[in-house]
DNA sequence: AAAACACTTTGAGTTAGATCAATTACTCCC
DNA sequence: GGGAGTAATTGATCTAACTCAAAGTGTTTT
């Protein structure tokens, strides 16, 4: 059954105010050019694409769109951070995702029917985001068959991703989940340890794992005091990800 | 990071008996030709992939694969039901998903690198499911890129599924998580209500949910107490949904 | 039909984590 | 640099959910 949404009347007035600036510069355009669902093409369907696309400034806390909005873009994020959640009739806000720069997100779009957004995205901090119609990409895959190779790879990849974020949410205690999550942010192969910057404020992170704020920093606290991580804001540094591990059972 | 695997050495022997029965039944290869992997191919096409594929028996709690077990096959079932899960290190069973016939599952690994299973995946009665080779479904793409929409569409719809089974897991109160599974299970549009059988045992859905069976067990109790579901084995009866969820915040 | 087994339910005690409340630390403005 | 606002921490309860234990139910086996 489809949980038809109830509260959250309060926005009422459009949400984008869309800055029709040509998206021309070559740092953004490079980063757009690395993403798969881009890679694979020629310059002169991707000069297209991104003529039919608008570049998006988002203040601090601004929002791009609601769930439940008709979903006729989808978005890559050229610079600064934004957020994925969902508002439940209590009106309790919890966190699904952040997005970095040169990631994509709501793109899942292009296949949906209805396309509806699932879920609220808003910016974290200022931030600049393109905004490609779904229709567009549509056309352009479907005079290019070829293209739909990257694209599979990506959504294959995405699926997994998610998969794997569900994984972690099966995982019953609270600092067990932390624990998890902190091991994902580790670069792939840091066995030996490093550091990780927290992709989002630290009540926004126990949103995510499903804990209150204090909760996560109870944990946090203890973690440091048992010397497995060292904190400086939102960096954390964690020396022994093995230990971390071990403690997790 | 990768958290590598470090218990579950238990299972020395090769886990498939295959047995290399021709896939020809009527019923098994109609459903096949409606899932939407398999539903936009030509008869010889669809023909050489199953000539490729095996037909496999399992048997109760059978284990079909393990996690990080090299993945050259994804995996249609035909009749049965299976159920998807990890270990951990403490041995902490966690189950993930379930699959019913007509489901295709482990098709990610058709694009993933390298290609290993996440997960364990087991036969929770006797069941039948058709181990497609990985590489098969690519080549055939690769020669028919044509193809490539319906995978696409299909994909997409699998990331959208995981998205909101993580919106479940980021409710904080157990019963809550419960109300919305049960909700989930409810076909699409039964505002009016309905029943609803349980995808696995009771013992299984709460490890689904993160939940102790235990306390599944009472949270079911106290909903029936309430007149809100009518509960006859694995089968629920929900009169009234919108009170279901109004009860949850 | 009885025994063995797996799953579910119920009870009692304990604890992890939520909640409420207050303080401290940052950040952003003016 | 001071004041407002937000985020983070810390402390003190309280409660939802876990744990352990036992009994009940249904299913398969012999």
């Amino acid at each position: 059954m489809a949980l038809t949404q109830t509260a959250e009347t309060r926005y009422t007035k459009p949400v984008l105010v869309a800055v029709n600036k040509p998206f021309d510069d070559e740092d953004g355009l490079q980063a757009l050019r690395s993403h798969p669902l881009f890679s694979e093409l020629n310059g002169k369907d991707l000069q297209h694409l991104i003529q039919q696309s608008r570049r998006i400034r988002l203040g601090h806390h601004q929002l791009l769109y609601r769930q439940d909005m008709p979903a006729h873009h989808f978005f890559f994020v050229i610079s600064g951070r934004l957020r994925l959640y969902r508002l439940d009739s209590s009106g309790i806000d919890r966190t699904l995702d952040s997005i970095a720069p040169g990631d994509c997100f709501a793109e899942v779009m292009i296949y949906a029917d209805p396309p509806r957004y699932a879920c609220y995205a808003e910016a974290l901090k200022s931030s600049e985001v393109l905004m490609i119609p779904v229709k567009a990409y549509q056309d352009m895959l479907e005079s290019n068959p070829g293209y739909a190779q990257a694209a599979l790879r990506h959504y294959a990849k995405r699926a997994v991703s998610r998969f794997h974020d569900l994984e972690i949410m099966t995982v019953q205690s609270a600092r067990d989940r932390l624990i998890r999550y902190l091991i994902d942010l580790l670069p792939n192969g840091a066995e030996e340890g490093g550091e990780v910057e927290l992709p989002l404020p630290k009540c926004l992170v126990a949103s995510r794992l499903a804990m209150q704020p204090e909760t996560f920093s109870r944990i946090l606290a203890d973690l440091k005091a048992n010397g497995l991580v060292r904190v400086n804001r939102s960096r954390l540094f964690i020396s022994d990800p093995r230990r971390l591990i071990e403690i997790s059972q």
